[in-house]
RNA sequence: CGCGGGAUGGAGCAGUUAGGUAGCUCGUCGGGCUCAUAACCCGAAGGUCGUUGGUUCAAAUCCAGCUCCCGCAACCA
């Protein structure tokens, strides 16, 4: 237990990821990186924690699991088993793996919600907002759509529940200056973001704890009510060493995390939510925490199918995962988002490892072999005016890439080893070894250049093995290198490469693809993939439960009535609303805003006559006042997959003729 | 006037914090080389840096307005 402390420690960790759905390869880019960092740790002699995990209760999971007909921990056994699967191919060496339903996590949650209770942070209270009855949900007004439950379309009523709340709101001096005023949160840009959008406008209080499902760390001393995600997820940082828990014992030890990593959408809860949480139980915060962008497809945000093929499984299985590390790792900016192409992934792999890296090693280790054979002994015989530029790009690399690791610039760190990468390719045709090569008296010379070639790509193979740990060591295994001259302490010196060297030549580490075949099989294995996708979801229309029984006092208290539509435009800054301008006969025109804009356009509307709920209370809808509503059918999916909602048309009937 | 990010040669990006000859990768074209995975090296073409106006000797960079794209909008995990 008290192996390595004389070592510095390094705390990394992912997100615990939501498994209310596969991992596709945003969550990649995500571990790839803390993996990547992590494996540079460990080679530079930190003591290193990596943690990932996954957090596996809410009422999304409850429902998922109810929809596949399993239990939820049944239903997230299946997909935890799925992340497990993905990180042992991607070649991910965490050190800890926590679940939220993990016995261990849950008991200290409890502990630390009756903490933070008992210290006075977290209160009763009353969770106020729209309810939707039939799906037992709350709503923000913001959510909704229409004034209507944006998940069924049914009304919704003004309601409470008694909850928990966490005293968010006394740390809004505190959080702004860790903002502001410590470089906390990474990369500078989303400071800004976070001050102006959460704090500024005031940090309201947060509900902690839920009453509306089960699925969810039981609060101990008052039953019916469940940890809501904030305590539970955030604190798997702590919980995972063992804080208030005797599963792990290493919180002294490695606490606080060195970095949290994460995405973008979630760095409001780890710079906001997650160090408040800390300071309420006095402890120390978090170093730093890096939120990274997203990997988008063409523009689009990633989930949907979008023609390419993004499977990690598949991609790391036909280019090898190391390409797959590498290219997302290469492509993502620091700090923005990047898109994703199959095209530019086989691209890069061919232009920067097939070509300018791997064609190195070959080339370089063919030489060797056809000019001294197996075996070559250096003479030493400089030209200053070949190699020392070469030399001294090799030597400072080291440097420049820690410098970029210890700032998590993975993009850069590549472009600086490309570089040197590139200048050995020249160096090549520079010293032209063939024609070296071609007289006996020159061989001590193309010694010297051939050990110059060995050497910086012993020193690339080990600043690149933390990025492509599979492929590196073939590399090392080729120049015969011992441990210690692979290990990261070897880097600073040039010249580590013994003076005698033995090569092996193999097959290409990195095989060119020939782009238009691979798109096109990637293209048919996206579209197989899609029909088998579509095929069973075709038949989509179910009918949902009828409501609750009302009377007809209830019914005649709607006023339907026929109108006609005179006008019709889109709403602005709305994606679903448009703006109805009706002829309810009253000769009074009616504005109603209404939620159909995907399904119609302006002009399919206008001179048609709809049924409105003339009677309905006036709502504001992103500015527009919309008096009433219309009345369309949820008519189940469409061919793509996608809802289809039809409006109901009266055409030929008076405006303003009452429906009964 | 909700908040934030973006708009730079055919594609993807850097450069904008502290104004001073517009850079990288891929692609295209021409040349070189032949050790190598038809790869490597050199060179060229290609941009009024979204738009309008302002400050300045000088603006991709600073200021103001506008257009378009993307994301977020607080209890969504």
């Amino acid at each position: 237990m008290c192996q390595n402390h004389n070592k510095e420690k390094f705390y990394i960790t992912t997100p615990i990821y939501y498994p209310s759905g596969n991992p596709h390869i945003g969550h990649c880019y995500t571990t790839v990186a803390c993996d990547t960092i992590a494996r540079y740790k460990r080679a530079r002699g930190y003591d290193v924690m990596f943690l990932t995990g996954t957090d596996e209760h809410g009422q999304k999971i409850e429902d998922k699991a109810k929809g596949a007909g399993l239990t939820p921990k049944e239903y997230v056994d299946g997909i935890v088993q799925n992340f497990k699967k993905l990180w042992e191919f991607m070649g991910i060496s965490y050190d800890r793996f926590i679940r939220t339903t993990d016995d261990y996590h849950v008991e200290s949650v409890q502990k630390i919600f009756k903490e933070l209770y008992d210290r006075g942070y977290i209160y009763k209270g009353e969770y106020r907002g729209k309810y939707c009855k039939p799906c037992e949900s709350f709503w923000t007004e913001t959510q909704l759509v229409d004034g209507k439950c944006p998940d069924c379309g049914r009304d919704v009523v003004d309601a409470s529940e008694e909850a928990y709340f966490f005293r968010l709101s006394e740390f809004s001096e505190r959080l702004e200056k860790l903002l502001t005023e410590t470089d906390f949160l990474q990369p500078q840009t989303r400071v800004n973001e976070m001050v102006n959008n959460f704090i500024k406008p005031g940090l309201d209080d947060l509900c902690v704890s839920r009453t509306s499902f089960t699925w969810g760390v039981p609060v101990d001393f008052d039953e019916g009510h469940v940890v809501y995600v904030w305590v539970d997820a955030l604190s798997n940082y702590i919980t995972a060493l063992g804080y208030l828990n005797d599963q792990y014992n290493d919180f002294e030890r490695f606490w606080p995390a060195d970095v949290h990593v994460m995405a973008k959408e979630i760095v409001r809860f780890h710079s906001l939510i997650w160090p408040a949480i800390l300071m309420a139980l006095d402890l120390p915060l978090p170093k730093k925490v890096y939120g990274h962008g997203w990997i988008n497809f063409g523009g689009k945000k990633m989930g949907k199918s979008t023609g390419n093929v993004v499977d990690p499984f598949i991609l790391g299985d036909r280019y090898g995962v190391d390409a797959v590390r590498y290219h997302i790792l290469r492509e993502m900016p620091f700090g923005g988002d990047c898109d994703f192409s199959n095209e530019n992934l086989i691209r890069r792999i061919n232009s920067d490892l097939a070509n300018d890296l791997g064609n190195l090693v070959s080339r370089s280790t063919a030489m060797v072999q056809k000019y001294f054979g197996d075996t070559m002994t250096r003479v030493f015989v400089p030209d200053p005016s070949q190699d020392d530029e070469f030399v001294g790009m090799v030597k400072a690399l080291p440097a420049l890439v820690e410098k970029n690791l210890d700032e998590l610039q993975f993009s850069v760190a590549l472009t600086e080893i490309f570089k040197v990468i590139a200048a050995a390719n020249k160096y090549i045709d520079v010293t032209t070894p063939w024609i070296l090569g071609k007289d006996e008296a020159s061989k001590p010379r193309l010694s010297t250049v051939m050990y110059n070639l060995l050497e910086s790509i012993r020193i690339i193979s080990i600043v690149l093995t933390p990025f492509m740990p599979t492929t590196m060591p073939k590399i090392q295994a080729q120049l015969n290198l011992t441990p210690e001259q692979t290990a990261w302490s070897s880097l600073y010196e040039f010249g580590i490469l013994p003076e005698t060297v033995t090569v092996a030549k193999t097959s290409p580490l990195f095989p060119r693809i020939d782009i238009e075949k691979e798109i096109a099989a990637l293209n048919e294995i996206t579209a197989a993939a899609e029909k088998a996708a579509e095929t069973p979801a075709k038949p989509k229309f179910e009918v949902v439960g009828i409501a609750t029984q009302i009377g007809i006092e209830d019914f005649v208290k709607a006023d339907l009535r026929v109108a006609r539509v005179v006008d019709c435009e889109p709403v602005k800054r709305s994606k679903k609303l448009l703006k109805l301008t009706l002829d309810d006969g009253t000769g009074t025109p009616r504005i109603v805003a209404s939620g159909i804009s995907q399904w119609y356009k302006p002009e399919d509307l206008k001179g048609r006559c709809v049924i409105v709920v003339a009677n309905l209370a006036p709502a504001k809808l992103c500015g527009v006042e919309s008096n009433g509503m219309i009345l369309a059918a949820d008519n189940g999916f469409d061919a793509d997959g996608k809802e289809d909602v039809k409006v109901i048309f009266v055409d030929g009937l008076n405006p303003g003729a009452k429906i009964h």
